[in-house]
DNA sequence: CCTACCGATCGGTAGG
DNA sequence: CCTACCGATCGGTAGG
């Protein structure tokens, strides 16, 4: 696929940055190739053909999302240490993201496109229902190189709160939903031994409990 | 609207049913005219001339989903004591049904709607909206009620965690996820003034704290 | 990557 | 509640 830097290829990654934006917008169906190529101001057949069925277009978004995802909230989180900090890096970066307005124009893109394919089976359903099962996993590990007593329970919980505060900012506008987050997400890793909470005192007092 | 019961409310109400599963696999977008008139064997322009634009039929789905959702969930719930007890019950209705799988075919209608509405403004953006903020009002109150010291926040947590096990349940098709949020939600119970975990000793022993 | 086209379906209207 | 229709747009194809 990007195994050269050819005209090609640069059309095609500028074809899913685009269709990333729409697709967070009006979900993975609601992206249409007459739009998309209409606000490329390419012809509509000359966009399909990058991809040869919508399907296709929509797989391919979905892995441009991925990686979106992976650069803008994994990649950094790496710098912290395995377990509870790192889980506090993942939190801290998605909530950022969503918070700041400056991830997708339409929120989420997970948030958006699992909602609409949660009944619809198929390829593009298995593939963010794939993608989510990776991202839960990596919290489940982390988790329970942290010592939880629950890894998947805590990463369901994670998993929860960010999705929520997602959705209640886009539905409420009312950015106190971060705060309501961030402080659940502290009592969560505040669950973890030897994990003190956030602005806390340090360490030393609360390594015995 | 339903000040008869002649045919044509009857017909309406038939409509309606039916528009509320297609929407809730499909979206309210995705809940056509055509279609819906094709699956309740009549025509087109018959059932286009009981709302006049789709929006009306979208807002009246909204509606219908609202009354159903309010005699399922919170109606039986109101037999619960104020506070603690009715939170429960509540949550346990909403997820009784998501797990039974005979609430709606596309599961939780308001998870879908509110996904796909969260970034088209308008009337319909506007009635899930107010549906929704009426809900979380009302699990607000009811944690003020019980002494939480942070009503906004319980309900927010309340709310994440039935529709992240509703997200997950779906995707995945995991039914552990139930027993996460229902471990979720005691804990959240938990914190509340006097309020013992399920299954644990009666409230005698705590009253003191 | 293009023009030109296909059948199907969309929301909506005319007229009854 | 119906038949018959409208212009627009859908995903996709032919042929270059």
């Amino acid at each position: 696929m990007e195994r050269d830097n050819g005209k090609g290829a640069v059309t095609r990654a500028a074809i899913l940055a685009r269709a990333l934006d729409l697709a967070s917008v009006d979900g993975l169906e609601g992206l249409t190739i007459g739009r998309l190529a209409k606000e490329l101001e390419m012809s509509k057949s000359g966009l399909f053909a990058h991809f040869g069925s919508k399907q296709e277009l929509q797989l391919a978004t979905v892995g441009a999302a991925a990686e979106r995802f992976r650069a803008a909230v994994i990649e950094p989180a790496l710098e912290a240490p395995d377990g509870a900090p790192r889980l506090r890096a993942i939190a801290d970066a998605y909530l950022a993201h969503l918070e700041d307005d400056d991830y997708y124009p339409g929120g989420c893109f997970w948030a958006a496109t699992s909602a609409e394919y949660d009944d619809r089976p198929g390829p593009v359903h298995d593939a963010i229902a794939g993608a989510l099962d990776t991202w839960l996993g990596a919290l489940e590990h982390q988790a329970q190189v942290a010592g939880s007593p629950d890894p998947g329970r805590f990463a369901f919980e994670l998993y929860a709160v960010v999705m929520g505060a997602n959705s209640r900012f886009r539905m409420a506008g009312d950015p106190i939903v971060f705060a309501y987050a961030r402080e659940a997400i502290d009592r969560l890793l505040a669950e973890l031994p030897g994990n003190p909470r956030r602005g806390s005192v340090e360490q030393a007092d609360l390594a015995q409990d």
